[in-house]
DNA sequence: CTGTTAGCGCCTTCAG
DNA sequence: CTGAAGGCGCTAACAG
């Protein structure tokens, strides 16, 4: 059905040799001879079977990423950090969002589409949790916004910005308000909001503080608007600080009250982390995150890898910093 | 230096066969021999090589998607509508946003990835910009978001969504301004917006109408922002009728609007395109799209033509339903 | 139940 | 400058 080189090759009366050179551009060949072979591959429609190739070459020229969702920018700016330098060795990326529980049964088999390639990217995702053992490829993996002690790792001290986030809260010498990310317990969950967690408690009970009330919801807009009605509905005695593990909950929080007529700095102050797009167009104060770099470091880390260059393992910290904004200034 | 299974055979003291048998869960196999491969793999740490494995089979048993952007819901809905139908066949995604330029020239070659694959998705992209003639991939190709004379294509009937929508404005008897996309010229425009456009237009003109006033964005909250300010520089005399060619600019500019005070009623009513969940939130009347369903719809189209039993080109078109909410009632 | 072997399509020596 | 031949790793006949 299919044609391969062989047809190409009798069709244009040259041997196959020929054509494999012409499709790799090789230098010496006879104009005359180049021009038979495309007429004939043009003719047969002919498309190379990249399976043969790969298996000839041992190695696909591509590496995949494992990422949790995909509706949300930070994987975009994520993403191209990371293209910005695997573009620069010629390397292709596949993209692979873990969405379901079907999903992540798919990809603990070693036969699944995402180890179709030289190397694995796994963004944002517990490779515990996704594995429960060995993975299933034995070729270098670097993970990214995670961290793991038998990987290597680029990710964010998350540990340091939930310190920086309570320093901060401190100073504002208000009462905490703590809105907490509920995971759903299982396969997905990353070290992310963990490691906030602790770093935000460490500092928070060194000062003897703790948190006036802590809330649990899921880390999108909507789930800060919910707690911005639970808010309204038991009104707290006085201004207070919300603290937010994402900048996501934390606008949706900021949108619903300032919706319902209070007012920054008279009634609350509130701050996230992350510092995406929208905290920066809301004003909100918030812990920044260098996403773009911290894909260019693990793509770099991975062709280093695949290059044979990486002899021990890496955990590369990126720093976090503080953005004050509107949103914390009285 | 990577194992395969020879090596596997040889220290099972086995032959290749029952390697492979062991390897894909053949029955007749003797739980000794069984036994004494799996612990060869553990051993050598043997994952198989899928090149090989597609290379013997003639199929990878995983279909490609390429589309435009990954920050937005939308195609998180196309895809649990795609992933529903491939999961039944046992079919793995592979994943390819076309992002710049770069990517674009890379996957106009015959030898990229996205093209290790049984078949291919292309949604909301223009084939023909993306290809300028003959595509680099000659198994199945069904376009979703998108159409074109030559693929088979699920979309929606996007001509029709804009009558729908003209037909609606028409009837709120206001002046109508109109706010259109600006495409960047080139590979990435997809036919949609001019679909729409088209079936504004014809409804319009049909009643010898014009806008008042057209304005042209970007597809997204931020653009509509920007259309906000610029309404409000120039205020109209009396109210208006807003059409936006999306929902994310709707919304943009009612939100920007109504942070200034006036009122959906009183001072303008505005419709979108889409049904996105922020339109459901906000009360925006526009346009429904059954996103998921057409996910569906094409994985399905594309499974038929992977087992052959699409004999001729298939143009499914799906209908918009105007949902009228808040914002066009006074 | 198990081992031997051919061949999937390609590219790259190796001779000419 | 070109053709013939081998082999990448795997699986499915085919014999035992």
């Amino acid at each position: 059905m299919k044609p391969n080189v062989k047809q190409v090759a009798r069709l244009a009366g040259v041997g196959t040799s020929t054509v494999s050179r012409v499709l790799n551009n090789h230098p010496n060949i006879s104009h005359d001879a180049r021009e038979k072979v495309m007429k004939a591959i043009e003719a047969l429609g002919y498309t190379p079977n990249l399976d043969a190739r790969s298996l000839r070459y041992g190695q696909t020229g591509a590496v995949s990423i494992l990422l949790p969702v995909t509706g949300i920018p930070f994987y975009d700016t994520l993403l191209s950090g990371i293209y910005s330098e695997l573009e620069k060795v010629d390397l292709d990326l596949a993209f692979f969002p873990v969405v379901g529980e079907n999903r992540l049964r798919r990809y603990r088999e070693a036969t699944s589409i995402p180890y179709r390639a030289d190397g694995l990217l796994i963004a944002s995702l517990n490779p515990e949790r996704m594995y429960q053992g060995r993975p299933p490829f034995s070729k270098p993996i670097v993970l990214v916004d995670t961290h793991h002690r038998d990987y290597h790792s680029v990710s964010f001290d998350n540990l340091s910005a939930g310190q920086m986030a309570a320093q901060h809260a401190l100073e504002c010498r208000l009462p905490i308000v703590f809105v907490d990310i509920q995971e759903t317990p299982g396969e997905f969950e990353s070290p992310v909001f963990g490691d906030r967690r602790r770093g935000i408690f460490s500092v928070l009970s060194r000062h003897g503080i703790v948190p006036r009330q802590t809330f649990y919801t899921t880390a999108t807009l909507e789930g800060g608007r919910k707690i911005g009605q639970q808010l309204l509905q038991t009104p707290l005695d006085g201004p207070h600080f919300i603290l937010a593990q994402c900048d996501d909950v934390a606008i949706g929080i900021l949108r619903h009250l300032t919706d319902a007529g209070q007012q920054v700095g008279e009634d609350f102050l509130i701050m996230g982390f992350d510092d995406n797009q929208d905290a920066q167009q809301a004003g909100l104060t918030t812990i920044h995150q260098p996403v773009r770099e911290m894909g260019e470091k693990a793509a770099g880390l991975l062709i280093q890898a695949l290059a044979q260059e990486l002899h021990q393992l890496q955990h590369q910290q990126l720093a976090p910093s503080l953005q004050v904004r509107q949103t914390t200034r009285t």
